[in-house]
Order: C-alpha cells, then sequence, then structure tokens
DNA sequence: CAGGGCGATGTAACCGGTTACATCAGCTTG
DNA sequence: CAAGCTGATGTAACCGGTTACATCGCCCTG
C-alpha cells in the first residue's frame, strides 16, 4: 500500500511538503506542487483518512445508531440523513443495535475515534440504555427519545398533538366508536401516541377509559386488531393505529372479510411510509416526516460539531394530517369517480 | 479526551499492559488485569477505533457505495448486508453517489483506510466509472455489474432469464400483445431486462421487432406508459415493466381510467420490492430478492477478507416469480372471494 | 547456589498521516 | 556587503493505539 512518504520519495522531497501540497496549502512552489501530484498519481496513491483523522482530530463521519434497518421508516429517516451529511461532506457510519438496548452502547463505543458525532435513536424509554449509549463523551443527537438530561440535543415528533389531531379527525369524520392500538409497551412514540389518543376522546366524548388493543408495530397485530372486530368482540367503527404498518394489516384483514373500509370502519395510520399511499383504499395517516426528521437531526448535529452549543435542547417537529379514502365516508371505486369527473367536465357547474 | 495511557498512569502499569489487559490477552496476571479494568472503568476509557484500526491495519468496517439510497430497494439490500456484517462485528460505512458516477471513485478514496473492503453498486454500465472506484487497491465486491476484469468479484441477478421468465408467464397467461417498458438508457438492469424480454417475445411469437417504450425507472414514466394506452396510441394487452414503481405508476393511472388490470391488461413489474404485495390490485413480479443479493455479496467480501481468493468471479441469483392479481385474468372483488369461500365451505365438493 | 527457563511487565518503534518549528536560500535594504 | 526578512522546504514530534523485543524477578534444576 502506497503511503504519503513514498510519494514524497518519488518526488524528492520530504513527507512535509507531500502533505502541504496534496492537502492544498498555500506555501509550496507550483512547480514542487505539480511535481508532487503527478508522483502521487503515478503511484496511485489514496490517503490513508483513518491515519488522518488521528492528527486532524476529526474523521468527517458521523455515526447513525437505530433500533432496526428495514421497513421504509428506516429508509427515509437515512435518506434525510444522507442528504445533508452528503451536503457536507460527511461520511455515514451506520448501525444497528437489532432490538437490543445494551447494543447502542456498543454500536456508540465501538464508533469512538471514527466519527465526529451520533445519531441516536433509542425508542425504548429506560433511560439507563441511552445514558450507556451516550457515555463516549461523542456530542450527540436525539432523535424521537426522552432526551435523559435537558442540555442533551434531541429532535422528536409531536406525538401527542398528532395523536390528537387524528383523533378529532375521527371523531368529526363522524365516528362514534374509536379504538386504538398501541405498539409495543416501552416504545416511548407509542406510548405517547396513545396519551394523546386518550386525551382527545375524553374531551370529544366523555369517556374516561377508550378501547386500547395492545400491538407491537407489526402487521400481524393490526391484522389481530381486525380479526377482533370481526369475531365480533370488539364494537367500534373506527380503528387508530399506532403506525401504520399495524394499520395496513388491519386492513387487509377487513377487506378479505369484505368490510367496507372507511364507509363501515375507518382505519387510521402514523407515520405515513410511502405504502400508506399506494394501499387500497389509500390509508389516512399522520405525517411524521421522517426524512425531515433526519435532515433536521443531522442539520442540528453539524451545527454542534461546529461549535454552537446553543443548538442543544430539543426540536419538536409537528406531523401533519394526511386524509385519504381510509377514512372517508363515501369511498367510490375509480370508475365511478371516472365518470364523475366526465360528467362534470361535460355539464360545468 | 481519556486515552490509554491514562489508564496506565491510573492503574500504575505500562501501556502495553493496559493494552495486553482490555484486549484480554493471555499474559497479564488476573490481579494487573482487575486493576486496569477498573481503572478503564472509573475513568469511562473507550478505546479509539481510528488510531486501533492504524496499527491493526483492518477496521472491521466494509463500505457500501449505492447510486442512491432512497426507496425500498436500497433499505432491503443495505438489510441484507447489515445482517451479516453484524454478525460478522462488522461496520457499515454508508456512501451515497447520487446519481453521478464519479463520485463512485471519490466515495472509495474516501474510504481508505477507514474501511476492509468495499460493495460497490453502480448501475452504469460505462466501464471507467467503475474502474475508478476501484483503483482505491480495496478488496471489493460488485452488486448487479458487469465485472470490468474476470478476477473481480461480484453478486448479480439474472436479468435476462427473469426477463424471459416473465415474458412467457404473460403470453401463457393468455396476453397477446406484450409492451415493455425500460429503465434508464445506460441502466445495465434495464438492458438485460430488455434484452431478456425480446428473446421470449421472438421465441413466442416469432415478432421481431417488440414494443418498447422507454422510461427511466420513475413511477412518473410508468403513468405515461399508461396514458399512451389511454390515449389509443398503443393497443396492448400486457405491459412489462422494468421495475415495480413503473408498474405501480401504470396501475394506477389504469386503474383511475377504470381500466380493469389483470382482466383487460396485464401488469407486471421486477424487484419484487414490499410495496408490491401491497397495492391494489397486488403486482405480478420478479422477486429480485434484494436482501439477500446484499447478503450474498457481504459474505463473499467477508470471505475475500479472510483470505479467500477463490471466492473472485460472478455470483449470479436467479429471481422468482412472483403471479399475483395483476396478472391474473379474472381478479374479484374481496368480497366476491369471501362469499365463494363461504360457499364451498358450506358445500364441501 | 549458579544458570536456565518462563511468565509478567516495560520500553520504544511503528502504523500513516499533520504540523510546529528549524533551517536554508534568496532577496531586499541600509 | 552584512543584516534582516520572507517564503519554501526539511526534521521530527505527535495523534492513540499495538506489539516486538528487552528486562526483570522468580522458580526449578543440576
Amino acid at each position: 500500500m502506497v503511503t504519503i512518504r513514498d510519494v514524497a520519495r518519488e518526488a524528492g522531497v520530504s513527507v512535509a511538503s507531500a502533505s502541504r501540497a496534496l492537502n492544498g496549502h498555500a506555501n509550496v512552489t507550483s512547480e514542487t506542487r505539480t511535481r508532487i501530484q503527478s508522483a502521487a498519481a503515478k503511484l496511485r496513491y489514496v490517503p490513508h483518512s483513518g491515519a488522518r483523522s488521528l492528527t486532524r482530530r476529526k474523521s468527517d463521519a458521523i455515526g447513525v445508531v437505530l433500533p432496526d434497518l428495514f421497513g421504509e421508516y428506516f429508509s427515509e429517516l437515512i435518506r434525510g440523513i444522507d442528504r445533508v451529511a452528503h451536503a457536507h461532506g460527511l461520511q455515514l457510519l451506520l448501525s444497528n443495535m437489532h432490538g437490543n438496548p445494551h447494543e447502542a452502547a456498543n454500536a456508540a463505543r465501538a464508533m469512538r475515534g471514527q466519527v465526529d458525532g451520533l445519531l441516536v435513536m433509542s425508542p425504548d424509554v429506560r433511560r439507563e440504555h441511552l445514558f450507556d449509549a451516550l457515555s463516549t463523551g461523542l456530542p450527540a443527537v436525539l432523535l424521537n427519545c426522552h432526551a435523559p438530561a435537558p442540555d442533551i440535543a434531541s429532535v422528536g415528533i409531536d406525538n401527542d398533538g398528532a395523536a390528537r389531531t387524528m383523533t378529532r379527525h375521527l371523531v368529526d369524520s363522524g365516528y362514534r366508536r374509536i379504538a386504538f392500538v398501541s405498539g409495543p409497551r416501552h416504545n416511548r412514540d407509542s406510548q405517547e401516541r396513545q396519551a394523546g389518543f386518550r386525551a382527545a376522546i375524553i374531551e370529544a366524548t366523555g369517556e374516561r377509559d377508550p378501547i386500547i388493543i395492545p400491538g407491537d408495530y407489526s402487521e400481524a397485530s393490526g391484522a389481530e386488531a381486525a380479526n377482533l372486530l370481526i369475531a365480533g368482540r370488539l364494537t367500534v367503527d373506527a380503528i387508530f393505529c399506532a403506525n401504520d404498518m399495524m394499520a395496513i394489516g388491519c386492513c387487509s384483514v377487513l377487506a378479505e372479510a369484505g368490510i367496507a373500509i372507511g364507509e363501515t370502519v375507518g382505519v387510521a395510520g402514523f407515520d405515513d411510509i410511502p405504502i400508506a399511499h399506494y394501499v387500497t383504499p389509500s390509508l389516512t395517516t399522520m405525517s411524521a416526516r421522517t426524512a425531515e426528521l433526519g435532515a433536521t437531526a443531522a442539520r442540528k448535529l453539524i451545527e454542534i460539531l461546529a461549535g454552537g452549543d446553543e443548538h442543544a435542547g430539543a426540536t419538536i417537529l409537528t406531523p401533519q394530517l394526511v386524509e385519504r379514502d381510509s377514512t372517508r365516508r363515501a369511498v367510490r371505486a375509480p370508475r365511478t369517480e371516472q365518470l364523475i369527473r366526465e360528467f362534470q367536465q361535460e355539464n360545468p357547474s
């Protein structure tokens, strides 16, 4: 493997000059510089960025620690992070804790010396895990986590408010008895969404003990909720799932059973993953603007790395209601819609 | 930042002993070891993996260079890669060339010294780009690329064979005039899929000049193809799209226009992204087994890193036909299906 | 008890860069 | 022409680890 010393030797200069020339420092004769550059090109020199980061004390990379890497939620998140990281010339070091909260600390430790900062998403609410993860001393931004201390930067979404918005939307759309399907018990997002749902139900209907079905964010657990309904063990006319995948599982069981989604039973999700737009009927959901969440967190970390300590504290994004067919009372077949449109075009006003 | 020298001082030993103790080498008294370990714990020592990789000459990380990071295709791919990387204790350094083939070389260069090997996907067929990307001297495995030299390891899928399989499936399902919607011109996968389609059409129908509509893998370009058909400028009864997103775009326009997909016009895609399963009607497609592709490539790279040079050369995965409703002639409403099932249950045999 | 062997520990070189400081040549200027 | 300045270049220390080799103390053995 060719090093900068090889380049220096080839060009007949010292390593210091070689380093200066290759890094574009000013104090090198242009003659020397070209000689060094051509030596580097001839030897196909590629700088060793590991060694480089050792002296420069920065690595131009940020670490991303996520609970899981699958599903659209995470591809969206990474897309948002990558967009701003790439714009700042930063690499992304990815780590997946595979659902094991203890691994977050390991992952963060393993990244010490390879990254300048950390983006950590640890949806489990138990705090000690987060502290572990942050113990490397690296600057970090938390995603969708309760910051264990107020001086730690975090970016999250307003789950509570968003769940209220959705619940009110369901009530306003005329649904009377609404059930909520929760996510995993220790998941903070799910807890907050559930709290928002409960508050909005109490406010709207006075019902103090709304129906809550335990789920785990999986498609299967959404399907189970739908099965309860079909079996007659759940009399509701709307189901609000704590994430989109459960809503989709729910819809497919209902559709299979011939129940008119939207008309007979309204279904809503949360996150607005891309699939939500493509399923039939399309799914009403709260857009968590996941890519934006990632981008915001990355931006915040970069600002902190640049020395702005005033960027600590929490940034909260407000999800937006995306109303689609799964909560529309009159869902017509596409063909019918088409005929209506044609009719309207032919008979203006 | 606390270094191993601080730990050594705290424990009253030399750095060598500290290093040995912390790395679990045998030749340390257990008494000394515990003393060093508690010193490390007390000081919250986290090893600097950058410095570590400098002497160990390995970084326990692999670089992944991809043309884009969005969409389900890439989250699937990364999922597969991560699964095996994680199992081998490897980190993932991600780089996105954002559609610019020249960036692949930059990305690969930037990774020198931070990764032990590279996984490169560069769907652009122009060879010099690939050579550039490989010029770092790092071991690399190519994904879905023509290896520019036979001794370079690569993993790909049999696009040609898969396209033939799909085309034959369409013919066997009774579709007579089939159009193909291609991907971007320089995309190798698309070219091979198109070639497979053409060959199968010639074989099945003798038609030497089948209909090929240029697309670009985007949902919009699939929609455009459908618009051609609706406008009557394309008389076909099946559309085979070079990827799923185009097929989905195509379907939504057809459905919007009230055309019965499957019945009147068959639509097929390629890749089997998760959405394909959720759209209505569900999409017939060739499963590229993307996660498996990533996992296979990662496994291959790891074997090469372990010193097995016999693993060079190409591995080809065979996609599998996933037949769904978009190419079924009798697509019934879910309610109808349900009634039929009930009828069959009540009247066995 | 001297000498050899062995296991624990320390010293220092090294990995591949960057950079503070020293050096040196060439020019200006009094 | 000597002194001083400037800018290019070289020397060597350093970043934070690992590890070859040296050292040292201890125990065993003849």
